[in-house]
DNA sequence: CCTACCGATCGGTAGG
DNA sequence: CCTACCGATCGGTAGG
């Protein structure tokens, strides 16, 4: 257990590895060599640290979850107008996914890859915050703030979708795009939650068509 | 090469059974010898008509996308208003999807495991239909139908994702719904795709439109 | 299309 | 006795 104090030790090191090799090869496309050869060591002392490879698998996707778990609630209870709490939420979800595609990737694949267990995890842990937001919005649409149409939670699962696919495929989409391509491809998820969450104000409405610069 | 007319030949059955296997394991998580069980033939007999593991990946990739290089045409020549032509894609894009949930999960898959050769498709054969559809968008900016600040093509990559990945998931998500969650899952994708290229109408506009800080 | 195989490489574990 | 590993190799299975 004893580490050089300097660097972190070979756990977090495997952890922080394993998320990037299987967030591109995925599980089954990477091996324990490979993220012993990323860490440098060798493959038994990966599985002196892990068990088997199966418990990397969890240790990375628990690594990400458990940001959340502390993350959410701080939030949510911080924010006191619903503007602001769809800001700081929204906006903590985008950055803490565009800021590693690998960890939007690793869920992604997980989804795939284990269904029944992602099943699990929404019906138990993560569902008392999908129905957190999802009050809010109707909240928010008892007090007009909201479209009357929305299905918040339908709602949330899908704007928490488009956020996982967006971070996780903006390398492979950005080269479509002209200019600052990975901004404008954040910005427009922004502007897609949102416009779907807010009515337009009534001097921004469909009007002023504004030509965007290209 | 002979087959009995009254099945489908082998080459079909591998194309189905695999995009099946693929879609629920992915490449590296499925054997020659799954994909052969589930036919009922031997593996010999899949490489018989496919040189290699990778030529199947293919073929079930290349069945996907032909359909749209049909399709996709004929629905934007066919329509001829915005809205219709804006329902007519959206609407098939998303009864394609759902009604086989292992296409968007193969396609997925297709973009996790390689980014390189998604990008080329993307650049290549798919540009001028994304073109195609951010420009109808940027008339429809023009003629105010549409919000002045979409992003057209950014639009358009990530409704295809929020598709995509609704269709997917769709399974994994449903049961945090209650009721029909199907259908309020793809009745809020429908939503939040028209509500954030569309403006209200005036009549259902916001009661209280208030002011967004930010 | 099957039976019978190959070179290689997999995840995991032995003794030291 | 423990920890933190290493070199070597296990039984099985992969694509072809």
């Amino acid at each position: 257990m004893v580490d050089r104090p300097d660097e972190p030790d070979v756990r977090t090191r495997v952890v922080s590895e394993a998320t990037r090799l299987l967030a591109a090869r995925g599980f089954d496309g990477t091996t324990v060599q490979d993220i012993a050869d990323a860490v440098g060591v060798t493959k038994p002392a990966v599985l002196h640290y892990f068990p088997s490879k199966e418990h990397v698998r969890e240790a990375v996707l628990e690594s990400i979850l458990a940001y959340w778990k502390d993350t959410l609630p701080r939030l949510l209870l911080a924010a006191t107008a619903s503007e602001e709490r769809f800001d700081a939420v929204f906006g903590e979800l985008l950055r803490f996914f565009t800021s590693d595609p690998n960890r939007a990737r690793v869920v992604m694949r997980e989804a795939l890859d284990r269904p029944a267990e992602m099943r699990k995890l929404l019906r138990g842990p993560v569902r008392p915050w999908l129905t957190a937001v999802a009050q809010y919005i109707h909240s928010g649409q008892r007090a007009e703030r909201h479209y009357a149409d929305i299905d918040p939670e339908a709602y949330v699962l899908l704007v928490l979708q488009l956020v996982l696919a967006a971070a996780a495929s903006a390398s492979v989409t950005s080269p479509v795009l002209e200019g600052d391509a990975r901004g404008r491809y954040e910005r427009e998820v922004a502007r897609i939650a949102r416009a779907s969450l807010f009515p337009p104000e009534s001097r921004s409405a469909p009007a002023g068509a504004r030509k965007r610069a290209r």
